[in-house]
DNA sequence: CGTCATCCTGACCAATTGGTCAAACTCTTT
DNA sequence: AAAGAGTTTGACCAATTGGTCAGGATGACG
């Protein structure tokens, strides 16, 4: 809750850090908060557990500088549907962005889930706070849309909901979906692509 | 892996065993795994920590007892997708069947997202068993609705992955839907009913 | 080269946690 | 009411886990 990672002055720093993150963020993503040990993040960091803790308070303040540093990123693709733009093709390429997010930064996503599942102890206020007031902007934006009738009449609301639950559900559910599709690096994105296109697409289009 | 659950013989084990795995359930769904702690299962089920021991052998064993009861009835919707009923009116009826469950099952929709985020380490053969074994069939059903016109032509995996998708995302990141709507109630459940009907009325209609 | 700040470690600690056990309590049955 | 199965508990244990600390190693720099 106070301070969560130091600014890295040196080139040292900067690397440990950086490592402790990049392993921290495999071992919470996977195992969830309670679920994840200092010994596993240290051991996947290649550090020692108190030399872990030389860079960081605490458990807490790794997650939480996870945290941050994701939600920064997290909003980017709703932030930049854009009202000049047609109507369908911004809605479809928000989806394509989604998609993309969860093929290139699928631990990113799984923290994020583990987070929310677990009730979002961390994260409450940044819920009912900065991401609210965004997807209440956009609503209306959509919703504007919807009025003029350049898109299908739908609940602004619902329809980002669904878009969130297709597009992450293959970083989230990503062995559930591999374990019904055939094996096969990323190869499923694109079928994913594909129908999402013409699903959106098509209960997106003006009557 | 060995025994899960006694077989109930007197009332006394009827009535802790049940409260045992209530309690387990609203615990492991919101913790997970390993966030969970056989001492807030006891408490939630009002019994001893021992006492619950002399019912399952372990933690494990009460977690595997929860997830075969849930993968039973789990795989219903999906089962009950009639060959002979009209093709988009069927899928349409199956999203809203999982989303009734999604709003009436709420935990052991998270008990089942907890397991697949943590890498499915329990439920792997059955994913790829039974699971694949239901969902492979009935895409072969639904692409040849396809195959005939009467839906669009669209994959029928990520087609059912999208309905999954859509309608546990009201139950896993509830907290975050809570966030975004207005707060009250069960209210937003007809919205997403309504929404979810319009997108896949539309998205499978034929050209 | 010496010094000072940064970096790292082994040893240690208190709390938590899954699980055991012998003894005691209670319920049913004859 | 006595036996015996079934049920419950307090005390206990070993392992794990988040975190501390004093001191040693290693760098940066004048």
């Amino acid at each position: 809750m106070t301070d969560t990672a130091p600014a890295p002055r040196t080139r040292i720093q900067e690397k440990n850090t950086s490592a402790i993150l990049d392993a921290a963020l495999e071992v919470f993503s996977q195992a969830g908060f309670r679920g994840a040990t200092l010994d596993q993040i240290a051991k996947a960091a290649g550090l020692s557990k108190p030399n872990l803790l030389y860079y960081f308070p605490s458990k807490e303040a790794i997650h939480v500088a996870l945290l941050s540093q994701l939600l920064d990123s997290w909003l980017d693709p709703l932030r930049r549907l854009d009202p000049e733009g047609d109507p369908v093709d911004e809605i479809v390429r928000y989806v394509l962005r989604k998609l993309d997010m969860a093929r290139e930064l699928p631990r990113e996503s799984r923290l994020f889930a583990n987070e929310i599942l677990q009730g979002a102890p961390r994260i409450h206020d940044y819920i009912t706070g900065p991401l609210k007031d965004l997807v209440d902007e956009k609503a209306r934006l959509i919703q504007s849309w919807a009025t003029a009738g350049r898109i299908a009449p739908v609940d602004p609301h619902h329809l980002i909901f669904s878009i969130w639950a297709t597009t992450q559900h293959y970083a989230d559910f990503d062995v559930q979906v591999r374990g019904i599709l055939a094996p096969g690096g990323d190869a499923h994105f694109d079928g994913a692509a594909k129908f999402l296109q013409h699903l959106y697409r098509r209960g997106m289009a003006p009557d």
